[in-house]
DNA sequence: GCTCTAATTATGCAAGCGTATAAATACTGG
DNA sequence: CCAGTATTTATACGCTTGCATAATTAGAGC
């Protein structure tokens, strides 16, 4: 029950850093619900159970909370794809597939996961800080993309000078980004990991080699 | 030079058709330039040298007029694209491969349609109209790809019957997406023609046909 | 337990938003 | 050239927004 009828509301300090998380957390919980035009001040606010007032406490304008979010969700996504490697075989070309498989399913491929990402987009064009903040997530994946497949083609004794794994690199970049994009959008006329299946079977073709591991189990 | 200091704003008439489109086409421009946020209905009248009244004369509310101003960047997509198969071959794997590089060409590749398409997009998740729209769109688009892998691997000889079809064409698709995406977000770290060559061997190799018109080989 | 300060709330304001509605005007048909 | 009407402007209202600032309080250090 509340304290009383015209009381103060009552609150507890937090550490600097757990208030941040809250805030962005209480603002990615708008923009996925309602849209970036539902992230307004007073809403994040409500949803993190602090008054409006303290989010510029902690940053200066409410464009700086939107920035941090955007990094937020998209440091979010590499590290969830990047996990998926921590757990997973040595064999370059099953990493290769996980890495593919990690970013066509859950959680990443999610309809909250674009609706911020778009909304972003729209704002990188408008605001130079955040488009660099945009490339740099971008560069950084498809640098590691590079990676993965230039092991992946030595292991399968193919070619892998810079030329080759750099042209490799944006289409097989591309074939995840538009099957990413084609599940977020529209994942309910698509039959459970069709897309990750769909994903393997294209970038295999392109790279001309096998990423199953038939050597081993199953 | 003004009429006068305290005169009202002198005007034409317009046909509704000619007004809906300058209205549309000057959400457009707020869009582009500013994002979403920035079309304002009073923006939007300014540009159009209309005063902000006149809108609601044409769209019962504002949200008519952006999911107006959404189908026609869709739709203008689409019918430059559909320009591009007017103007080609008649051999079919010719048409793809001139579909593909008119999508990963300009006018369509343009960061400007990308923030037009994000700005959009971060509204599909809010609003059921514009989830509509969006389907639409995206099925077309599809479907139109489908008939055109379809004649072309037909026309190479090869089995292309529906679930063969369906699933390169999400594959195709996708890579014209995330293609398409990369341009538009960073088009000045690529070579001119780059991405539609990449483009069209990256789907080659998905399709395991040539879509080149020469005599075979390559 | 007191004190001091940083964290938090409360209050308010000016600007901009979408929308409603009444007044004015350019064109159309006679 | 006149009347009628569809189109356009003008004005205003109520609401929300981001932001500023003053008042309060929780918790750390002594």
């Amino acid at each position: 029950m509340k304290t009383q009828s015209a009381t103060r509301k009552s609150f507890r300090r937090e550490g600097e850093d757990k208030r941040r998380e809250d805030l962005i957390a209480a603002t990615l919980q708008c923009v996925a619900e309602r849209g970036l035009a539902g992230a307004t001040v007073r809403e994040i606010a409500l949803r993190a159970d602090v008054t409006p007032g303290l989010i510029r406490y902690y940053f200066p304008a409410k464009d700086d909370l939107i920035g941090a979010a955007y990094r937020a969700v998209m440091s979010r996504m590499t590290v969830q794809a990047s996990d998926a490697l921590k757990n997973a075989d040595t064999d370059p070309r099953a990493r290769l597939s996980a890495f593919v498989t990690a970013n066509l399913g859950a959680p990443i491929m999610d309809p909250h996961n674009l609706s911020l990402w778009a909304g972003f987009i729209g704002l990188v064009h408008a605001d130079p800080a955040m488009a660099a903040a945009h490339r740099d997530g971008y560069l950084g994946f498809r640098d590691e993309l590079e990676a993965l497949i230039r092991d992946a083609l030595f292991s399968a004794g193919k070619p892998a000078d810079g030329s080759v794994t750099r042209r490799h690199a944006i289409a097989v970049n591309a074939i995840i980004d538009g099957l990413w994009l084609e599940g977020c959008l529209a994942g309910d006329i698509f039959a459970d990991g069709e897309l990750a299946e769909t994903g393997i079977a294209a970038i295999e073709a392109v790279l001309g080699i096998s990423l199953s591991t038939k050597g081993g189990a199953k």
